[in-house]
DNA sequence: AATCCCACCAACCGCCTCCAA
DNA sequence: CTTGGAGGCGGTTGGTGGGAT
């Protein structure tokens, strides 16, 4: 038996609501309160509305001192930076933003913010792409299958792609990993994903992407995390500066550059507290079924368009068709899982103020 | 001018948590 | 301790409008 509805589906309107509604619910709690039961609340007022759509009526458009659209790049930082921290809890968000909802937020996010986070990384992996597959084909001959990131990990020689501004900052053992370079439809996957791009966000900085291990990063931040991570607003205290956006760049080149491995052996970074893996399962698999292919492309197969010329355990290759779906999830949760991302960081980071100033104007 | 496509966003849905009985 | 109602939240949907073809 499933829980009773919280109202009388049947009785209810639902949609768009008309200014007459708007009008009757506002003056009834700007007179009244909310009586502490929204259930409640519409049968007292003649509203034929569910009370929980009116709740939410009120908080996300008929309160005082609401806020639409128009999200500076203060409020695009913030909300980054909050992001990489705790996640999609918009509530939380949007309680450090005054006079924004969590619904607002939440649409500005996926809408708006996260294409133009990737749209920007994008652009700038496609140019570097270009510029390494030039490179890539006279290292193809030092690949070596045992020690699959030996090239595309640690390569000193490739032109990286470093928005030319951090470049003079650079850790100099840092390069570009091919793999990286991605095309856009297989970044595109992380579109879809909060996890992968949440991980995306947070590996860059090996895992360390918040404010409490990391004092350099938002240092206005004052994040308290209660130790069953459950993350309430009276536990935040944002002040209304943001740290400047080089602060948030130059943090994560030093976190970037430890965890970086001279040696070019297979490198574990921890995904967070506790956790590290060369690779997950699924790559781990996909390599081993396709050793030729690692040793002719190393990773970039794997991101390229294994999908499409896959190596089966006979030797036969398949497209998409036969292994569509599970190649997609690899495509995305390897790309968000794999070590040394470095380089997106700074991209991703950088490419908020960049484009709030420069690109695309909204 | 008509149609298609896509971005945006208000609103809904369903799950989870809290708390009083 | 259990149960059920209400609030809160995040994910998703669907209507709408504007631009492209």
């Amino acid at each position: 038996m499933g829980r009773a509805p919280c109202c009388d589906k049947a009785n209810v309107k639902k949609g768009p609501w008309s200014p007459e509604e708007d009008a009757k619910l506002k003056s009834y709690i700007e007179k009244n309160g909310t009586g502490g039961n929204w259930i409640a609340l519409p049968q007292k007022i003649g509203l034929k509305r569910c009370g929980k759509s009116c709740r939410l009526r009120w908080l996300n458009y008929l309160r005082p001192n609401i806020k639409h659209g128009g999200f500076s790049e203060e409020e695009d930082r913030i909300i980054l930076s909050l992001y990489v921290s705790i996640g999609s809890r918009w509530s939380v968000i949007a309680a450090q933003l005054p006079g924004r909802t969590d619904n607002d937020i939440k649409n500005y996010w996926n809408t708006r913010l996260k294409k133009k986070l990737l749209g920007k990384q994008r652009r700038d992996q496609q140019q570097a792409r270009k510029a390494n597959n030039l490179l890539k084909k006279q290292e193809d001959n030092r690949l070596v299958y045992s020690i699959p990131f030996t090239s595309s990990f640690v390569n000193h020689n490739q032109i990286p792609y470093w928005p030319p501004q951090l470049t003079t900052n650079l850790p100099s053992a840092i390069s570009i990993p091919n793999y990286l370079n991605s095309s856009s439809e297989n970044f595109q996957g992380l579109n879809n994903d909060h996890t992968s791009l949440r991980k995306l966000l947070m590996k860059v900085n090996g895992g360390h992407y918040d404010s409490v291990n990391d004092p350099q990063l938002l240092p206005h931040h004052n994040i308290t995390y209660p130790s069953d991570n459950n993350i309430t607003q009276t536990n935040i205290n944002l002040s209304n500066t943001t740290p400047p956006l080089d602060t948030m760049i130059h943090t994560c080149e030093i976190t970037s550059s430890s965890h970086f491995n001279p040696e070019g052996e297979g490198v574990r970074i921890g995904m967070m507290e506790g956790q590290s893996s060369t690779f997950p399962p699924e790559l781990e698999e996909l390599m081993s079924r396709n050793p030729q292919r690692v040793a002719a492309d190393g990773l970039e197969f794997l991101y390229g368009d294994y999908g499409n010329n896959f190596v089966n355990n006979d030797g036969s290759t398949s497209d998409t068709t036969t292994c569509g779906e599970s190649s997609r999830w690899v495509e995305m949760s390897s790309l968000a899982s794999l070590p040394n991302l470095e380089s997106d960081c700074s991209v991703l980071v950088q490419g908020i103020g960049e484009e709030s100033r420069f690109e695309e104007p909204l």
